[in-house]
DNA sequence: TTGTCAACTGTCAGTGGCTGTCACTAGTCT
DNA sequence: AGACTAGTGACAGCCACTGACAGTTGACAA
C-alpha cells in the first residue's frame, strides 16, 4: 500500500512536470524560469531540483517513458520477423498503444504539444536528438541479440537501426510541422515514408 | 588590404578559439571556465563573448568550416549521378581535402582531438547532432535542386540525407571509439559502412 | 501516545554561463 | 592634430544549478 509520503511525494512531482509543461507549452521553453515552476506548485526552487536533474529532464520526463515503452514493443515483436519489419511493426503499435502509457502521467493532448516545443526549440531538440542515439544503441543491441550477431564487429545492427531513426526523425519533424497533428497522422505519415525508403535510396528521382 | 585593427581582431579570436579548444580538449569541455580561455589569452570575459556566441560556439568554430567544405562538395559533384552516389563521392573527397581547410585555423591534430570531446562530451554531442539536421536540411535542398523535385512535397531528399547522415554518424562514432584516429581511418570506414547499408536492410542477417 | 529516527523541505550562499551598460583607450580618417 | 568610432574592460545583474545546514513532518517502535 501507499503510504502517505510516498502519495505527497508523488503529488509534488506530478505537479511540477505538469507546471513545467504547461508553462514551456504556453510560453516558450527559454522564457520560464525554474523559479516560475516551483512557484506555481507553491514549492522552493531547491525543491524541484530535487525532483528533477534540470529544466531539461523536465521537459523530456513523459518522452522517456514513450522511449522505454517503444523498445518493449520491439522486444515483444516475434522472433522470425525481419529486423526492419520488426523497427517498423513496433513503431506503429507503439503509436496505436501510446495514449495510456502517457496519460498516466499528463493529459495527451499536453505530451503532444510538448512534443512540437521540443521540436522547436533548438536546446531542446539537440537534447532529443542525443537521447534518439541512445535509445538507437539500445535497439541496436536488442536486433543484434535477434538475429544473433556481435554488436560489436557487426556494423549491421547499429546501420538498420540508424536509418530506421533518420526516418522516423524526419516523420516527426514534418507531423510537427504539418497542420494535422493528431496520432493517425503520425501513423500514417510513419508508414508513408518508411515505403519510399527504398525509392528514394536508388536511382534517378526524375525517371520516377 | 587588412588594416591593423582587422589584424588585431583576427589574432584576438585566433588566440581565443585555439586557447579554448586546447583546454577543451585537454581537461575537459564542462570543466573549462571562459574565465580561464580569457585568461590564457589575457583578454576579459566580456571580449570572449564578443567573438563567440558562447563557450559551445567556440567547441564548433572549426566544424563550421568543415560543414561548408562538404556542401560545397556535394555541389561540386556531376549532376548526372544519382543523389547517393553523389553524397557518397562528397564525403570521401571531403575526408581527402579537409586537411587544408581545417588548418587555415587551428593545426590538424587539434581538430581531431576536438572531435573526440565533441563526441565524447553529451552537451556537445547533442549540440553536434542539431547542427547535423541543419546540415541535413541543406543537403536535401540541394539535392531536389539537383534533381529537379520539390523538397516540401515529395520526401526522398530528406528521407536519402537522413539515411545518409545516419550512416556517417554512425561511422563518427565508431571511428571516434576506434584506436585508429587518422583520416585514412575514417574513409575507409565510410566507404564500408556504405556499402554494406542495403545488406543491413533487407532480410534475415544470419542467412549470410 | 509519545519519543526517536529518517525523509523531505526551505533558506542561504556560492559558482558559472551569459547579457546590458558605460566609460575609456586606441586605431582610423580627414 | 582633431574628431570619430570600433574594440575593450569593469561592473552589475539574471538564471541554472549545487552544497551545506537547519527546520519540519511522516513513520515506526516502545
Amino acid at each position: 500500500m501507499e503510504t502517505l509520503r510516498e502519495r505527497k511525494k508523488r503529488r509534488t512531482r506530478e505537479s511540477l512536470l505538469r507546471a513545467a509543461l504547461e508553462l514551456f507549452t504556453s510560453q516558450g521553453y527559454e522564457r520560464t524560469t525554474v523559479d516560475e515552476i516551483a512557484a506555481a506548485c507553491e514549492v522552493s526552487q531547491r525543491t524541484f531540483f530535487r525532483y528533477f536533474a534540470g529544466k531539461e529532464d523536465a521537459a523530456f520526463a513523459v518522452q522517456e517513458m514513450t522511449e522505454a515503452h517503444f523498445l518493449a514493443a520491439l522486444r515483444a515483436r516475434p522472433p522470425h520477423e525481419a529486423p526492419m519489419e520488426a523497427l517498423r511493426q513496433a513503431a506503429l503499435q507503439d503509436w496505436d498503444s501510446i495514449r495510456e502509457t502517457v496519460e498516466s502521467a499528463v493529459p495527451m493532448e499536453l505530451y503532444l504539444r510538448m512534443y512540437r516545443t521540443i521540436e522547436s526549440t533548438p536546446a531542446l531538440l539537440a537534447a532529443h536528438l542525443r537521447r534518439s542515439t541512445a535509445v538507437e544503441e539500445s535497439l541496436a543491441r536488442l536486433l543484434a541479440e535477434r538475429e544473433g550477431v556481435d554488436v560489436d564487429t557487426d556494423p549491421r545492427p547499429r546501420l538498420a537501426v540508424a536509418v530506421f531513426g533518420g526516418v522516423i526523425r524526419v516523420t516527426e519533424r514534418q507531423w510537427c510541422l504539418g497542420r494535422d497533428f493528431s496520432l493517425e497522422a503520425v501513423r500514417s505519415l510513419t508508414v508513408s515514408y518508411l515505403d519510399q525508403v527504398s525509392s528514394a535510396l536508388q536511382g534517378n528521382w526524375r525517371a520516377n
